[in-house]
Order: structure tokens, then sequence, then C-alpha cells
RNA sequence: GGCGGUGUAGCUCAGUCGGUUAGAGCAUACGGCUCAUAUCCGUAGUGUCGGGGGUUCAACUCCCUCCACCGCCA
């Protein structure tokens, strides 16, 4: 095969699963694709920009079911989430793969065939631990119990070991060329400090995987053994091959294979450069070039999750802020790679400083000085002095170093880079004083001059944001009377000069608002799905003594119990009997919430419940007041 | 338990091959300006460089050890 072209450029996102609405994961992925992706064109790059969603497996054949649609509708509507919120986002990518779509599947099911008939697939038995009641296997992640069983992450029950015949990658052969390439090319994985994680797990042996299932329907069916599907990674992956036309579009896929960047969170780190390299190289594929594994972003300094509903909507910022304020934070907060924070304080403390007051007071300082005096247009003006000189010297270093730091996807570098020339700008004007100038006729040509070199300087920063903020880069060039856009303006030629005398200035608005902390909070309230403190009032809990406790018959965790919660009694059925015995149990003042709607658990109404502590292996710790407290007391 | 990483100013971090007084941004204090979104510019700090030991004329940097935290694996 012909080499690629060198200044063809290819970058992947992962392919979204739609079980999950898009969060704040999926956009920072996606932006930092774009970045990257617009930095490239502008460098003088064919880019092609692929991302989509991942689409089959159980659970989204469950979840379709419990909703009453088909699978397929399901995931249609979330990928009408995904696309509007890539369009809100500004996100220009070039295709967008489904891996239901008929080309991938296609695509999937030819190159399984291809390996099998290789030799690099084989049919065997895989072993593993299913949740009958899920009807689900366990992840090999999920570690072993004691009894030998493992614990369904999902629903809690044991799960059994089964086996069941299916279809295996022969991974284990890959040992060998996986670290040869690892050798060869350093730079596979980035960052680096990801390298050895990768490297020791290899190191330490590659069991075959299993890639099919036959208990999931909902998936690409094995060419000419359709009881067995291909299992997500495997069908997952090959979009990646599919999403540039490989068996479906040969001018696009030989254009631009092999991929110049996956990106992705670190997460699937292992899934990229272990698993994919290995598949690449049984089919004989050119491989990629980069893995990227970014980090994460924190919510106040822990993990988002949903279960913890601390999981970020980026509506909410992109309603308050709009788009490029949150793709400034996103990626000038922290390096690719790295983990960050994500505070409302520090949100607002960026946008505010950096944006409002740096970028966006300079951008109005200026417009207004040259609208004032000037009535928008400089003609006539001063040869250039030695500042003058400077602050165009200044451009020229700044350009070299924002240049050598998007080459190296350090985009919050060129960030920082590009600010520090913001700062000069700032500077230049205090230094020349411009406003004083306008009081004297005769300085008339010399505060032309000031105006016009900082103009100049705007367009040019406007150019170096260009990447991270789209719509207010081109706004500025706008305003500036610039007719062209800044995507057609390549990097390498950009200069100073470029700006013109006689250029009409527009006014504006402030490009970048400030923003007040509790406006933020306002909007991320309609969001969020809080308890109301009259709601939370409406909870009658108590401080109960309980009075009588037995097992329930024929069950394993639950105790019946009936509990004084202050002059009256009432029944309740706990599943506690993990941790605790029912004749220990009386005389005992656990917090009670009475006005709970009754259960009818095992035949027995229960019409109170009991608050606990739930242990990682699903067995509860109950607090209990001391005597001290009097029982009916209430809680809150 | 194994492998790897991190620990530097109140906070977030940079610090090359060992070399003079350890840096940046933010936050803080004070001063200047008034074109601008209460914005901008300037000045000023503050550090047992995680602890202990060692090598060296010289250690944030190299070696040993301990502590804390993080990641990957089992």
């Amino acid at each position: 095969m012909a080499e690629k072209s060198k200044n063809r450029f290819y970058i992947t996102t992962p392919i979204y699963y739609v079980n999950d609405i898009p969060h704040i994961g999926h956009a920072y992925t996606t932006i930092i694709a774009d970045a990257i992706s617009r930095y490239k064109k502008l460098s003088g790059n064919e880019v092609f920009f692929l991302t989509g969603t991942d689409e089959h497996g159980q659970k989204i054949e469950k979840r379709a079911e419990a909703k009453g649609i088909k699978p397929i509708e399901l995931a249609d509507q979330v990928v009408g989430r995904f696309k509007d919120l890539w369009k809100a986002l500004n996100i220009s990518y070039d295709y967008f793969i489904r891996t239901t779509q008929s080309s991938h599947e296609k695509g999937v099911q030819k190159i399984f065939h291809k390996l099998k008939t290789k030799g690099d697939i084989y049919k065997g038995i895989y072993e593993g631990y299913y949740c009958v009641s899920c009807e689900n296997f366990i992840s090999d992640d999920i570690p072993l119990e004691k009894e030998g069983n493992k614990i369904c992450p999902d629903c809690g029950e044991q799960a059994g070991k089964v086996s069941e015949e299916c279809y295996f990658f022969k991974l284990s052969a890959y040992q060998k060329p996986l670290l040869d390439l690892y050798k060869k090319n350093p730079h596979f994985i980035r960052p680096k400090s990801r390298m050895n994680e990768i490297k020791s797990f290899v190191e330490q042996g590659l069991k075959d995987l299993s890639i099919t299932r036959t208990t999931v329907k909902w998936g690409i069916p094995v060419p000419d053994d359709p009881d067995h599907s291909i299992y997500v990674w495997f069908d997952a992956l090959h979009n990646y091959l599919t999403g540039i036309g490989y068996d479906w579009n040969p001018e696009l896929y030989n254009n631009f294979w092999p991929p110049d960047v996956h990106l992705i969170g670190k997460d699937i780190l292992r899934f990229h450069a272990v698993f994919w390299p290995a598949f690449l190289m049984a089919g004989g594929f050119p491989l990629p070039r980069t893995v990227f594994g970014h980090g994460w972003w924190l919510k106040d300094k822990t993990k988002m999750s949903k279960s913890k509903g601390n999981v970020l909507d980026p509506h909410v910022i992109l309603n308050t802020f709009g788009t490029d304020p949150l793709r400034y934070f996103l990626l000038r907060e922290i390096p690719i790679g790295l983990d960050g924070n994500f505070s409302h304080e520090g949100f607002i403390h960026r946008v505010n400083s950096d944006l409002a007051n740096d970028l966006g007071n300079l951008v109005q300082r200026t417009l207004t000085m040259i609208h004032k005096y000037f009535s928008g247009k400089i003609i006539e003006m001063d040869e250039k002095n030695e500042t003058d000189n400077k602050l165009k010297a200044e451009f020229v270093t700044c350009k070299d170093k924002v240049f050598a730091c998007y080459e190296e996807f350090a985009i919050n570098k060129a960030l920082e880079e590009t600010w520090v020339y913001i700062n000069l700008v700032n500077k230049y004007l205090a230094d020349n004083e411009p406003w004083k100038l306008a009081k004297a006729e005769s300085k008339k040509k010399r505060l032309a001059r000031i105006l016009f070199q900082a103009a100049a300087a705007i367009r040019t920063i406007a150019y170096f944001i260009y990447p991270v903020m789209p719509e207010s880069a081109d706004k500025i060039w706008a305003l500036l009377g610039e007719d062209k856009s800044i995507s057609d303006q390549s990097f390498a030629e950009l200069e100073f000069e470029d700006f013109k005398p006689g250029q009409n200035i527009q006014r504006t608005k402030p490009l970048f608002p400030r923003i007040e902390l509790k406006d933020f909070l306002k909007e991320e309230e309609k969001k969020m799905d809080y308890l109301t403190f009259d709601e939370f009032k409406k909870m009658d809990l108590r401080v109960g003594e309980i009075i009588k406790a037995e097992k329930v018959e024929g069950t394993k965790k639950l105790i019946k119990m009936e509990v004084d919660i202050g002059g009256e009694t009432c029944r309740m059925i706990s599943g506690i009997a993990d941790t605790y015995e029912a004749n220990d149990l009386v005389g005992k003042k656990p917090i009670v919430i009475v006005n709970l709607k009754p259960a009818v658990i095992r035949g027995i109404e229960s019409q109170a419940m009991l608050l606990a502590a739930e242990m990682k292996d699903g067995s509860a710790i109950v607090p209990f007041f001391g005597d001290d407290v009097p029982t009916g007391s209430k809680v809150k």
C-alpha cells in the first residue's frame, strides 16, 4: 500500500455508548479532538475527524425493552442528543459512525472472517461468571469472592461459573509484536507515563480474548454462525476502520488510513493500546501512530458518577456562558493527560479573569478608542517607533511558541503563551497611554499608530485562539473588518502586517461578559434534582425502639420487627440479617422513617424503614442511638 | 503483594546536565492610570524543596531508607 501523504491527518474520538446521555466527559474528549483538528487544518493539513456511537449490546437491548421501544429506536434518540450537543459545542467532525450501520457491520464481519480463515480467531469454550438474574457475564475485572463465586456488580447477587462456546482472538500470539511496537514507537502511547503501565501489562502475558457471545442478541452476527454475535470491543474498535471507508470508500480509506491520533479517556487505554493494535496486526493493517489517553474531570475533587448525582451537564454551562468559555476552560485548565478539578468557583474565576478581563477587555478598550478617536477607521499614522517594533517582534516569538505547543498537543500551553502576549498588548497600551495623546490634536498620528498596532496584535491573538474558540476568534476578525474567516488563513503565513489601514472597525458589546457565581449556581439549580427543604421536612424521621425482632422464615437477609416510634408501634421488614442477630436488636434505637409508603415484602406489610449504611458486599450497618435519647424523638 | 509515579509558596504547578539569590500563574497587600467589562499596568513578599541518612567543593536535582498520596496489575 502506498504511504499515506504527510499532510493528511486522521483523528478519532471513541464512539460513545448510547446507554448514557452525553455528559461533560464526552464533551471533553470531543472538544480536544476538535481543537486539534482545527489546528491541523490551519497548519495546512487535510483533516478527517471521526466520532460516533457504539450501539450494540445487552444493556441497550434491555433498556430499550424497558422503555417499550426497539433498540435501534433507543439508539436513534441518543444519537440525536449527541449530535445536538456537538452542534452546540461547535464540533467540526467529518463523519459520524454508528455501529449499527450496515457498512460497519459488513466491515466487521469481513475482518472477522479474514482472521478466522487465517487462524487468529478460533472457536473454544469460554469459562466465566454469569449472573442469572441479569442474564449477564461478569467482567473479568471483578475480583473473586472467598467461596469462588463473583458478585454481580449490577444486582449484588452471586454469580456462578458457567461455560459456553465462543470465538477467541489469539491475543497471546501478539505479545512479542506488541512489545516490539512499543519499543520501536515510544510515542505510540501518550502521555508517556502511561506507556509503562501498558508495557508491564503486556509483559505479564496475554490471554486469548473471547470476542463473541451467544447470550447477546443485539449485536453483529458471526458470519456463517449466527447463534454467536460479535462482542463489544471487536465490534466497536473497528469503527476506526469502517468510519474512514474501509470496505465501502476505498479512496477515503487509502487517503487517510492509518489514524494519526486516537483520542480516548485513560479508562479505555488498554483496549486501544493492546487489543486494537493486535487486531490490526492480525488483519495486516498499518498501525495508528498515537493513542492519547486524557484524564478525568473531577467535580469538587471527587469522581463524577451517576450514583453520586454529581455528573456535570454541559448544557448548564452552555446556557450560562456559551460555547467558547466552556471550550476554553476545559482546554486551558489542565494538560491533556492529567486529571482536572471542575468547580464552579474555579470555572468562574478562570473565565472571568482570562476571558472577560484580559482578552475581552483588551478587545473592547481598543475598539472603543478606535471608534471614539477615529470613527472606526485608521488611515493615516506615524511611522513605527521602537516600542511598536517590539510589539511585532513579540508576536513573532509568540507565534513560534504557540505553533510548537499545538504541535505537541499541549493546548493548555499554547493558550498560556497566547495570554502572555495578551498581557503584553495590555501593557503596550498602558505604557503608551493613547487616551492622553487623544487630548492633543498634534499627537493624532502617533495615537493612530498605537491603536493600529494594538488592533493588528489582537488580530493575531484571535488567530491563535481559533482552534479552541473558533466562534469568538472569527467574531474578532469580523470586528476588525477582516472579510475572510480564520479557517482560510494558513498558520505559516500569518503575519502581523496583514492588518491593513482603512479597515472598518466595528463596535461591539463585551465579547465575554463577566459572570457572577450566584447566576451560575441559579442556572445549575434548575437542572439538578435537588430536594427542597419543604420536601425534606415532609419526611417523618424518628428515633424508634425495637420491641420485637425475628427472622423472616425462608429468607437469608430479612428481619421482621415491631418498633416503638413514640407511643405507637409499627411493623417493618429490613434486610439486615447479614450483620445482625434478631435477638440482639431488641432494645436498640435506630432512625426510622415513619411515613414511607407501606410496601409488602414476602407477604408481610412493612410500614416503616430504618436507615442503614450499605457496605460494598451488600450488607448493612445500622446506626443506633444510646439510651439517653428518648424513643420517638424527631430526627432532622 | 508486584511495577510505576507524585510530594516545591496559602492554592495549581514549572524547575534542563548537580553550580551563584529556587521560579510562574492565581490569591493577598500597597501604588499608578481612567480608553476599557470595578477592567488594565507596576511593586512587595512569604518556601526546613515530604522526613532521615549518604556521595560531593557544591544536592530541589544523584544514591539509600522511611512516610503520605495516586495509577496500573494481581
